[in-house]
DNA sequence: TCAATCAGGACCGCAGCGGTCCGAATGGTT
DNA sequence: AACCATTCGGACCGCTGCGGTCCTGATTGA
């Protein structure tokens, strides 16, 4: 349903939390912190780092930092990262979609694809860390969460 | 990879047809002019019947026509017809994920949500329409498609 | 040398999508 | 009244891709 995919969804969170403190990261603590299963974590981040918007440090007290400050990640970027380039039909993304000239989709949801884009660019992560209820980042609401236990694993996301 | 479904595409493909002839037109009438399979045809047809887009008429002699014109629907509503409402995560469309009050997340993507609505409702079928070469909507070209043969029935879509 | 941590795969279950088909309802036509 | 063309509303199915897990290296600090 026109929807990205959870994915997406986790590296927003990752990368919030990232920004959250400075120094390296380790992929069990962001983990925990964000209530996210520790594989899946680690897949986001090894895909981030690879797309260059976090910073990796092998060996013992290694981790991830972010590469850049929110302020300079749009979501499009993070979207590109994980769920690949953006681009609603088959034809835009991979060039021909057959032959190029006889088709005559060609060029069609361009406009389209121009004005998704921009909307995405024109968004970044800090945006969306400013749209979260100043609530959920106090301290008061981590304890509190501690409590309810159980049901946490499948939260969506959190902090 | 944030692409819409391939089904909606057939859908500007089908409602561009019909806004090209005035009259009542049939599914089978369709697929052969879009080279779009039948069934296929008639279930976009069926699909957006149900949300309004297009009107049908039973019976003998009946068909489907455009409910208004191409300029008065724009792509978002074609989108939400097909693929179902637009809502990036699963949070955003169903109401409350889990308990509404606890989820940091809720809200976060909202001005996504928001941005890419805006541009979804801001450009319309006509535009789309427009969008294409000149060259793909003359006869000649009709002509010439035929000649291809068997290549057809797997190409994207066509007028 | 050892432990901690990232890297890069392989792997699998499952939901959703694209696509097809069938029976029933409907309304002209003869 | 009988018939036929056409829409309607499902059921159905194979397959791709996603979410999620795990394993085996490579790298670095203690």
């Amino acid at each position: 349903m026109f929807k990205l995919s959870k994915l997406t969804d986790y590296a927003v969170v990752v990368l919030v939390r990232l920004a959250r403190q400075d120094g390296v990261q380790t992929s069990p603590g962001i983990a925990a912190a964000t209530f996210i299963p520790e594989p899946t974590v680690a897949k986001v981040l090894k895909t981030l780092a690879g797309k260059g918007l976090v910073t990796s440090q092998r060996g013992a007290h290694g981790g991830y930092r972010l590469a850049r400050p929110l302020a300079a990640i749009p979501v499009a970027d993070v979207i590109a990262a994980i769920d690949g380039p953006i681009a609603l039909t088959a034809c835009v993304e991979g060039g021909s979609c057959e032959s190029e000239r006889l088709c005559p989709m060609h060029g069609r949801w361009d406009p389209v694809n121009e004005a998704i884009d921009a909307a995405l660019h024109g968004i970044t992560l800090a945006d969306m860390d400013h749209a979260i209820p100043r609530a959920f980042r106090e301290p008061a609401f981590v304890a509190h969460r501690d409590e309810s236990g159980a049901s946490a694993p499948e939260a969506v996301a959190r902090l």
